[in-house]
DNA sequence: AGGTGGATCTCGGAT
DNA sequence: ATCCGAGGTCCACCT
């Protein structure tokens, strides 16, 4: 008890394990019941409740929260509450196996990642032939009143292109969106003249390829850079 | 070391802290310069890289992985590994404040969330009239060619009846999907007779209300039950 | 504070 | 295995 509560107190990262039951109340209302879990606690007003299988976890509660610990009849109870939503997580103990506190010093920079959307971007941007021959990129993203393009440019016979991104494979959601730019264009720019919107992924499922033939939607297949590389 | 291998070996759900730097890659690729960070192994196979700040490991590896510990020139290395896909998450400890390992007995069963779409969907087939005044719901989760419909229903004079449902507030991206299934059954049912879209949620953005007047698709205001009751 | 869309999204259910 | 959509999604970025 008083490790965890020095431990929140100078800003450290605390640890608990132990058999416990979790009642959560929010944004939804959830339930678990007895069982042994891992908690973990963060500097940050995090809190996250672990069971034994799955990567996320079965409870939690996002940065900003304010925990606190208590006795109540015997018993560990951790609470992590906010408001703006109002939500509160309740972690009671009926048992404690280990109770772990750690200064974390410094975090210079965080993870750097290769192989976003935005690596697919600028991949296409440095070569613009990979779209097809004759694309000149003019804008990324480019404001409508639909949402941003991720790519717009002119082809080869000087039509207008919209270019939607994903780093992997791709589903009906992605085409809808390419639809509704598509569509804005076309208001915005009012004209009949016609805009071209290319989807550019990896691959995309049958009932993609169906929406982009419906909507005379283009699709080029196109990988992130710097795997397989 | 031992406790840690001995911990995988058995079943049991290691947590290690330390410093330490991380690799990954695979479905993307990403490096984490050295800090101290809170590792968490799961029996099912799932790894979790936790910093200070963030609900969101900084790095992970999801559940079916194999996890290994080695020793590499003084330094305790774990990775976790699976094919298809290919990914590899290396942890390289430069020092190593913690090492635990916990039994996880039974997980009789999980947890039970109330709020969720389904209890939205529940609620309105109980009381059909929260949708409006003589609607009749005919199936939940009916089949078109673009997806599972909701529910499909018919109103007072016979139209048919097509509701999407969301838990929460909703954008764009749900008045497209409201969008698809309507169009999809104006073509199995190959008819020219109106067919209603109505999207049920608890609000709406601006966006998404200007896409569903530009596609005649109307709202109604309702939310999970069991919230401020 | 809200809107919008990405994510190594994860997860569950269905095919 | 893939497809599809839900999620207390989280998260960064922008207005």
């Amino acid at each position: 008890m008083t490790l965890v509560t020095e431990g929140l107190r100078t800003g450290e990262l605390v640890t608990l394990f132990g058999c416990c039951r979790v009642e959560y109340d929010g944004r939804a209302a959830s339930t678990l019941g007895s069982g042994n879990r891992h908690v973990l606690l963060k500097p940050d007003g995090t809190a996250l409740v672990h069971t034994a299988t799955g990567q996320q976890p079965v409870n939690w509660q996002p940065p900003g929260c304010t925990h606190t610990v208590a006795m109540d009849e015997g018993a560990l109870v951790v609470t992590s509450e906010r408001e703006t939503p109002a939500e509160q997580l309740t972690i009671r103990f009926e048992s404690l196996e280990h109770v772990g506190s750690f200064q974390v010093t410094d975090e210079p920079e965080g993870v750097s990642v290769v192989g976003t959307e935005a690596d697919l971007s600028d991949h296409l941007l440095e070569n613009p032939s990979l779209l097809e021959s004759g694309f000149t990129p003019l804008a990324t993203e480019r404001e409508t009143t639909a949402g941003a393009i991720d790519i717009y440019g002119t082809d080869s016979e000087g039509r207008t292109v919209v270019v939607e991104l994903k780093r992997r494979r791709v589903g009906p959601d992605a085409v809808s969106q390419l639809r509704r730019y598509v569509d804005a264009l076309h208001r915005e720019l009012h004209t009949d003249a016609e805009i071209r919107g290319i989807l550019v992924a990896p691959s995309v499922t049958g009932r993609a390829t169906s929406l982009l033939e419906e909507h005379d939607l283009e699709f080029v297949a196109l990988e992130p850079p710097s795997r397989d590389v």
